[in-house]
DNA sequence: ATTGTATTCATTGCATACAATCCGTCGCTC
DNA sequence: GAGCGACGGATTGTATGCAATGAATACAAT
């Protein structure tokens, strides 16, 4: 836009100073913030439990997290809110909200149910793949194959191809039902394994199609 | 009950009437509303969809809401969120949500995901079904065996029989999973039909424990 | 010393005020 | 007449103040 004002910031509608001083002092957005607060807030916890930063079965208030990030209690109780539904959280009546903890027989639970819906969503992926998707998926395992040494960079190449997988199942509520599985890993710390073997599985049985 | 209260409401020591009393002289609108209005809420607008008080597709915000249930946006801002994470409303960003519409196509994928989920759960209920629980699922078969010409009295019965499916499966994912499927289910309005045979099939596969 | 009761404290639940944003539309300039 | 930018309405996003709640604790009575 012609005006010098940052940015997409709309200015009033006669530039004087009054209104551009207004509209200076109002609040610096750093860098673009198109996320609303409360998505800022949920993220950063998120990323927070993945880190171990905040252990399993802390307790949290939403004081004590509004005060760390520098907002106010309303986005962060959205936030909570939206990770108790995620599971990620556990809601205390009046007493803040734990960190969920899952043991051994959570463990089990968690992965007969991923064991049960991936095979599931890669054979809805094997009927309604179309071509782009599948040469996508084999690039990633041609990838894969050529850093069967180094697990740590599998780790993104795996979560890409079980995006597109999910993505080309078309089936919305495979998505969201795996999704609402995937969503709890963070909890489980380091030990969160993955070996090429079972990215070679997932290979075979997708070409398969 | 040994255990210590784990429900909601642990009641002092003794229920003596003076603390009754205040209880009950409290709050003077309507009655002991032990939920926060943000469930009342969410319970209020899930009632309305399934009623087809509101149509799918309809335009919902909040302040409407809010006026309709007496309530400030707060708790209604709450109820939506679950809502929206639930799947039976779509969020657009400034614009309101809408209520959720499901096509033939998102029924299909819909029912996909519960003929994949059920049998699992028949399956983890029949490894780990206690005594107590397989005696109350053949009251229900029997029930329903006695009332296969009325559909309209199967419906809850049926809903029964899932509830002890799920609790006796013993996994909270694959329960969460599940959930997440029938919490649309209001969405299909009239077509949510339930016969005979279906019950049968059931009963007959957890027959085979 | 033990039990029952009142008080206090930490925390959430709710309401309200204000800011930011989006979209439609209208006036202005060319 | 056409394009472009500015207003206005509508709606959500955020901050803050206050009431309500439940647990812990101090205290009194037996």
């Amino acid at each position: 836009m012609a005006p010098p004002s940052r940015s997409k910031r709309p200015v009033r509608s006669v530039p004087d100073d009054s209104a551009l001083q207004r509209i200076a002092a109002r609040r610096v957005p750093s860098a673009g913030d198109a996320r609303s607060l409360a998505e800022v807030a949920c993220d950063e916890i998120r990323k927070a439990i993945r880190e171990g930063r905040v252990a399993t079965g802390a307790h949290l208030t939403e004081v004590d997290l509004a005060a760390w990030l520098g907002m106010s209690r309303t986005p962060i109780r959205e936030a909570m809110r939206r990770l108790q539904s995620e599971g990620l959280l556990l809601n205390q009546p009046f007493r803040g909200a734990l960190v969920m903890r899952l043991d051994a027989d959570d463990m089990r639970q968690m992965f007969a149910v991923r064991e049960l819906l991936e095979p599931a969503a890669a054979a809805a992926c094997a009927v309604s793949a179309g071509p782009a998707e599948i040469a996508a998926l084999r690039a990633i395992v041609d990838q894969e194959a050529a850093l069967l040494d180094n697990p740590a960079a599998l780790i993104p190449l795996n979560r890409q191809f079980h995006d597109i997988i999910l993505e080309s199942a078309r089936n919305q509520f495979l998505s969201k039902a795996i999704a609402g599985v995937y969503s709890l890993i963070p909890l489980l710390g380091d030990s969160n394994l993955l070996n090429g073997p079972h990215a070679r599985e997932a290979h075979a049985q997708h070409l398969a199609i």
